[in-house]
DNA sequence: AGACGTACTACGACAGTCGTACTATGTCTG
DNA sequence: CAGACATAGTACGACTGTCGTAGTACGTCT
């Protein structure tokens, strides 16, 4: 089975992350479960992976963090929260339109 | 004007080359400018990058170096020209393969 | 003679990812 | 009530591919 290397999920981990937090706060093992979940169970991002974007994201002004009890319905501890910046937004509608350039650069060298 | 960064494209730089080199064998100044060719002059490889690649994909016997004269046309100085073995073949195809499904997961996080 | 195109090579820096390991609380099951 | 498993991370060092900068050297054109 064809799986999918870093080298090249790397330049849209941030996108992916930011994506979920279009539709509202969210933090870390969540973000994950979605990531596997709305990929379908394509791809698992790499815990290191995901908590370092968040140090990185948070340096760039992409998202904030704050600390949360568990929701209502919510189990196990205390958790951070993310929340993506207008800056972030932005950064991610750039990403989006960057894509579109991307993949129609790639695919004249793929062979179909 | 949108940008394609080096880390997107990161993993399909090997692909690229080996997309040309499944024409027949070339050097690194004719892959680079065929790089910009194909792509519309959207995407230009960075020498540096381009050089290291050939190390790499030479060391995983992807692709082999043979040294020669320029061609009967040919203007320039020797050059160091590479064919791309069945191995290296056997990769690009794998990467097409990997891409199709890279490409799905994606745009699942990208906003439309 | 000098500029420009061709065809590289060398070297060190950097950023993002990954492997490994560890902490610690909460919840479920036998 | 003990132990397993899920939750929710943190720490740290290694690795890899890309990039910036610089330099070499030959050929061709004006």
């Amino acid at each position: 089975m064809v799986e999918i290397s870093s080298d090249v999920i790397r330049g849209y981990n941030d996108t992916m992350i930011l994506c979920i937090l279009m539709k509202g706060p969210s933090y870390g093992y969540e973000i994950s479960k979605q990531i596997k979940t709305i990929s379908e169970e394509k791809y698992v991002i790499k815990e290191t992976t995901l908590y370092s974007a968040f140090t990185r994201m948070e340096k760039n002004e992409f998202i904030e963090s704050f600390v949360a009890d568990p929701g209502p319905d919510g189990n196990g501890k205390k958790r951070t929260y993310y929340r993506i910046t207008e800056k972030g937004k932005e950064y991610y509608r750039e990403k989006c339109e960057e894509w579109a350039l991307t993949k129609d650069v790639i695919e004249k060298f793929i062979e179909h």
